[in-house]
DNA sequence: CCTTGACCTTAAGTTAGGTTTAGAAATTAC
DNA sequence: GTAATTTCTAAACCTAACTTAAGGTCAAGG
């Protein structure tokens, strides 16, 4: 198979790391678009190496595979991404990850002052952050430590 | 109901804001344990208000439920948890949080090094860190950038 | 007493992110 | 030219953390 005809899902798996069931999986996702062979078997560019790269790394910043689509869709369409495009849409990935930072720092600090000093009991404590947990886990809104809105 | 009869599991979850079914499933896994009225229904006692929050807490935290099942074990179960118990057990979160928090610099600030500069292929870059994709999901090794074993 | 709302149990459904399985077709290796 | 790999599709299965549904009971108000 010359280098022209691209990689087989194999290959791609390979250099990757990730499970040939995983990248058909992602491709299902819309995150990655393969042509196929005469024999209708998937071929890759080399670029999508790095493209499969990027998703794990989204993945570690805790991007869902929609979020991590979208974020993709940033890369132009026409031609092989150069580094520079990789610069541009990992921007959105350095915010995402500056927000997470700040909460967990937050959290962090909040665990100290407040179940350390044994106050557990809010809304007055940072820790009581809704939007946090409606994100991370679940549906509705939840209260910590007992500040439901009925009182 | 008297006071000294303890709440019910509706009670008790518009005190938390959590779902009554969660506070089932919560007991189903072994976080809490409430007694039964005569009638069969779940009663518990105010100081559970606080043992839901911390369980909040803790998943906020990325604990699975299991682990926090654990975290839990460390109050004393004679009798009801005293402010230091509670940040006795928190020590535990706290350097759980302290390695997540080490582990998202770091990869932030290689994303600035690595992404941004366009090198992106590795293993000299420090995104590359399978374990902390192996734990954070899925099964088995990944490699990012090309770099799989066998070259 | 009767109704309404809260509660009970068990079982099945849900979402995310995949993996496994089965049977068939394509490719590669010898 | 075979045999062994790889790949194909579709559907089922998996875990975590819950929710929903179905059918029945308990408790509080008038």
């Amino acid at each position: 198979m010359a280098v022209s005809d691209g990689l087989s899902i194999g290959a791609l798996a390979r250099r990757t790391g990730l499970a040939v069931s995983a990248i058909r999986y992602y491709e299902a996702q819309g995150l990655i678009s393969p042509w196929r062979n005469p024999g209708g078997q998937r071929r890759y560019q080399r670029a999508d190496i790095r493209r499969l790269s990027f998703v794990m790394i989204a993945q570690q910043f805790g991007l869902t595979l929609p979020e991590i689509r979208e974020v993709l869709s940033g890369l132009p369409g026409n031609r092989t991404p150069t580094p520079k495009d990789w610069k541009e849409i990992s921007k959105g990935l350095r915010s995402h990850l500056d927000q997470r930072i700040d909460t967990l720092i937050r959290l962090r600090d909040n665990l100290d002052g407040c179940i350390g000093c044994g106050c557990l009991s809010l809304p007055k404590c940072a820790l009581y952050n809704p939007d946090d947990r409606a994100k991370s886990h679940g549906s509705g809104p939840r209260y910590l430590m007992g500040d439901a809105p009925e009182g």
